[in-house]
DNA sequence: AACTACTCCTGGAGGC
DNA sequence: TGCCTCCAGGAGTAGT
């Protein structure tokens, strides 16, 4: 599930509880999710401490003492979950399923990593996507370079300029596959993307080659909105694909057959790239033509 | 290079 | 109630 900014606000919720903290003990009740690199294993986590916390696209980075990284990627329904000793909740996110106030561990939970402290982080993931690296520290650069990811879309260095050029590499490319490609840029998923291209009036199937002088600075302003919007005043709220009703995020994602807010034609639903797409056929333009 | 299809999984929703 | 199908915020791989 999580895409950029779920991941940023996870990060920013753990950094102050686990930074400082370390490894007590280890369990990894779901092997195949965690990998291990250069021969490590999920016993070497113990003793080390939590230096900082980064992200990078939709990867959770935690940088340990003694030069090593721990990796989390939650993919679909990976959460994690930080409580104290005493069960009290300290941060959390990801899928929001379970419940974040759910008992735990929950049937799903696939690894929990205690501290010194006595509190528990637990990774639980319904789908079981998720997936955790160890690596040494020196190992890191090129772990990260071989996913071949793209700018990193609300740092200051990730600009119009750059955005162009991109698109100038791909111009017979559909924009919303291009938004989902991770390789182009960094962290967006299927929400956003819908959210992206309703922000900037695109059709999700417009190549973006075909998008004239104007349109790509109204694409990297909705880039850029879109997800500050959602990291600054909290997240995407979705159950199983139904759109909350009491939020106004996401605007159009899951929901088809409810007004445009704003210019009330009815959403509709469709399928880019393979994944559920939801435009407004008027202000998007869809379907083009 | 750039599409699609399939794969890894579980579980909730809705049709009958 | 059960059974069935479809769908779900990701991404790697294989085929065309």
């Amino acid at each position: 599930m999580p895409e950029l900014p779920e991941v940023e606000t996870l990060r920013r919720n753990l950094e102050p509880t686990l930074v400082g903290r370390r490894f007590a003990q280890v369990d990894i009740t779901l092997p195949k999710l965690f990998l291990g690199l250069a021969g490590l294993q999920p016993d070497d986590l113990v003793g080390r401490r939590v230096e900082r916390i980064r992200r990078r696209a939709k990867l959770l980075v935690f940088d340990l003492s003694e030069d090593l990284a721990l990796v989390f990627h939650l993919r679909l329904s990976g959460q994690l979950v930080h409580r104290s000793r005493d069960g009290v909740a300290l941060a959390s996110g990801g899928h929001p399923v379970p419940a974040f106030g759910a008992p735990l561990p929950h049937k799903a939970t696939h690894a929990s990593f205690g501290f010194d402290d006595g509190s528990v982080l637990y990774l639980t993931d319904i789908r079981q996507f998720g997936r955790i690296w160890l690596l040494p520290a020196a190992m890191l650069r090129d772990f990260l370079e071989r996913s071949r990811l793209g700018p990193e879309p609300l740092a200051d260095a990730f600009s119009e300029e750059q955005l162009r050029a991109r698109l100038a590499r791909r111009p017979r490319a559909a924009l919303k596959p291009l938004l989902l490609d991770q390789t182009f840029l960094g962290g967006v998923g299927n929400i956003y993307a819908d959210e992206i291209a309703f922000e900037a009036r695109l059709s999700p199937l417009a190549p973006v080659g075909d998008l004239g002088p104007e349109r790509p600075a109204d694409l990297y302003r909705a880039i850029r909105s879109v997800l500050h919007h959602a990291v600054t005043n909290g997240v995407a709220d979705i159950r199983n694909g139904r759109t909350n009703p009491e939020r106004d995020f996401p605007r159009v994602h899951g929901r088809a057959g409810q007004p445009c807010p704003r210019c009330g034609t009815t959403i509709v639903k469709t399928h880019v790239a393979g994944r559920g797409t939801y435009p407004c056929p008027r202000c998007q333009g869809y379907p083009p033509g």
